[in-house]
DNA sequence: TGATTATAGTGGGATATAGTGGGGAAAAGT
DNA sequence: ACTTTTCCCCACTATATCCCACTATAATCA
């Protein structure tokens, strides 16, 4: 499955390359047919090979509909859903959309986590590491699940 | 299972061999097939190797993921981790993105930790060590769990 | 003990592969 | 018909990998 963190640049095109490393496993798997989409709890886009898609979309739309906040969730979550192909080189186009929503410009950062790839703006997500690792400063609290953890 | 502090080089290409020490025991273990990942409480790196990895992966992959602290725990230690493998004179690369997580220049310090390996610039170690040796000062308080420990 | 041979660790050159950027043709939209 | 977007292709650069050579440390033997 995905793993790794790898720091890729977008050309001037919106094209961005898969790294070898996960290129090989995608074209198995889904013979190039991702699924691109928005995180809704963070500022960074989700790729997901298109059978794991299906699942989660079934999963997505079974929800009760009926209440506002999930109502919405499916909306962006859906409707931001995108299709994309690996092209000839083993790169993917992203949708000026999808490039909006996570302020990706030219330096992103792809991280593997098992399923699907997260893809982030460089500065972003060196945000969001930072404030994951402060919270190992003396006096912070730490769910018991991670403070029982054996590793 | 892997004990004591080495220190040793990386060279200018982002290289280390493995102490011949460890070498035998993680070919037999896993034929060479290592995940680097970051420590999420320090800065230094850890190396399990593959089959130790796919258990600890499990765990993390099981913890609740709703809680934000979780969730951004379960990015960076899942996110980060990436597979190596032995070079032929039984080196791996170091990948660039935890390289720079550890602050990892020429001289480097492998530290075993029963079924892992601690990797830290020899700089930071030096700091850590001491500082958790200046714990036994007077007047510091240990945790039970170690006060009760026999050794 | 000193000399000789292994073996470990280190460094670097050469080749292959991956990543990047851009020209231009085809397709799509206006 | 014209503009814009998408896609294929080629060229260049950077990075990883393989391979071999040198050095230092440890092991062996006279």
């Amino acid at each position: 499955m995905f793993r790794g963190v790898q720091h890729i640049n977008m050309d001037g095109k919106g094209r961005m390359a898969i790294p070898a490393r996960q290129r090989e496993p995608i074209l198995n798997m889904c013979n190039g047919k991702l699924i691109l989409t928005i995180d809704t709890q963070s500022p960074c886009l989700v790729i997901y090979p298109i059978g794991e898609w299906d699942r989660i979309e079934q999963e997505v739309q079974s929800l009760p509909a009926l209440k506002p906040q999930i109502k919405r969730f499916q909306r962006l979550v859906l409707g931001y859903a995108t299709d994309v192909d690996l092209d000839s080189s083993g790169r993917l186009l992203l949708p000026t959309p999808l490039r909006e929503y996570a302020h990706l410009e030219k330096k992103l950062v792809l991280v593997g986590q098992g399923n699907k790839l997260e893809l982030w703006a460089e500065n972003l997500w060196l945000v969001e590491r930072d404030n994951a690792l402060s919270e190992r400063e003396v006096g912070s609290v730490l769910p018991d699940e991670l403070v029982s953890l054996s590793l």
